[in-house]
DNA sequence: ATGTCGTACATGGTACGA
């Protein structure tokens, strides 16, 4: 089963180029991020007419997130848990039936956390952006864990707005004080992966120079100053189907692209 | 080098987010 996560930016503007690229993937499932668009005008047909299953999450203009799946789609959820103040659309699950096994999905969209505030004592301002990211994270490992502790497979994939390491980006000295290279943000990350969960990419493919996503700005591309920024993490019974996890970077050269281009894993369910 | 996009709104240039 081929399962894929792209932050779109926007499905009005990538109602041509999403279509295109799903055709000739051919992915099973897709988590989409940045649909950029209420539930009532998501395109859906668009979708359904190539035999997709369509769960949406979204909100006007910013972040929205949904699910694509060829397979039906049980016991949907919306929001990320642990915040009920929190009225940002940035998280989905929902349930897939494999020939062997079901798996939870859970697709997210994660806070970005620019500009980095910071008070005298070196601590994130409270109620700033980043002390938002540093929070969903924490609500984003308490739902991993509680997964886990109810043995329920599960992969957690999307725009996590986090560069692990050095590596992950062409330029890593030009995101040293960016939220999605801070200590900060990593040590989020690295406790989600220690949680005992698996990053799908680097299971596959090691050293530098992959990437998934360009800044339209200043000839990101054309230089290939990259960063890699959108993941999949896997429980460890999903880590078992693993098979494949590759990105298809030619998708950022095409006419009219997003920014993130997208990634994708064959699993063995 | 605030250099590019996408979205919404007072449709035509701004504001905001990335």
């Amino acid at each position: 089963m081929k399962i894929a996560t792209f932050n779109i930016n926007g499905i009005k503007a990538r109602a041509e180029a999403l279509p295109a690229w799903l055709d000739e993937a051919q992915p099973d499932v897709v988590l989409l991020q940045e649909i950029k668009s209420v539930d009532e005008a998501f395109p859906r047909e668009i979708f359904e007419e190539r035999g997709y299953n369509v769960e949406t999450h979204g909100q006007k203009s910013f972040n929205g997130v949904a699910i694509l799946s060829k397979h039906p789609l049980e016991d949907v959820t919306r929001g990320l848990p642990g915040d009920a103040a929190d009225e940002q659309a940035r998280y989905i699950e929902a349930t897939i039936v494999g020939e062997n096994a079901a798996l939870r999905l859970c697709g997210l969209y994660l806070p970005n956390g620019n500009p980095v505030e910071l008070d005298a004592n070196g601590a994130p301002v409270a109620g700033g952006k980043f002390a938002y990211k540093l929070g969903w994270m924490d609500r984003l490992r308490a739902r991993a864990e509680c997964l886990l502790a109810e043995e329920t497979p599960f992969l957690m994939a999307g725009d996590y707005n986090i560069i692990p390491q050095a590596e992950d980006a062409a330029k890593p000295e030009s995101w040293r004080d960016d939220a999605l290279f801070r200590p900060e943000s990593r040590e989020k990350w690295r406790r989600l992966l220690n949680l005992g969960l698996t990053e799908a990419f680097r299971a596959r493919t090691q050293g530098p120079g992959h990437y998934s996503f360009w800044d339209y700005q200043a000839g990101a591309w054309n230089r290939n100053n990259g960063i890699r920024i959108d993941h999949f993490l896997l429980s460890p019974a999903c880590a078992d189907l693993l098979r494949d996890c590759q990105i298809d970077r030619d998708i950022r050269g095409r006419d009219k692209p997003s920014d993130h281009v997208p990634v994708w894993m064959d699993l063995d369910l």
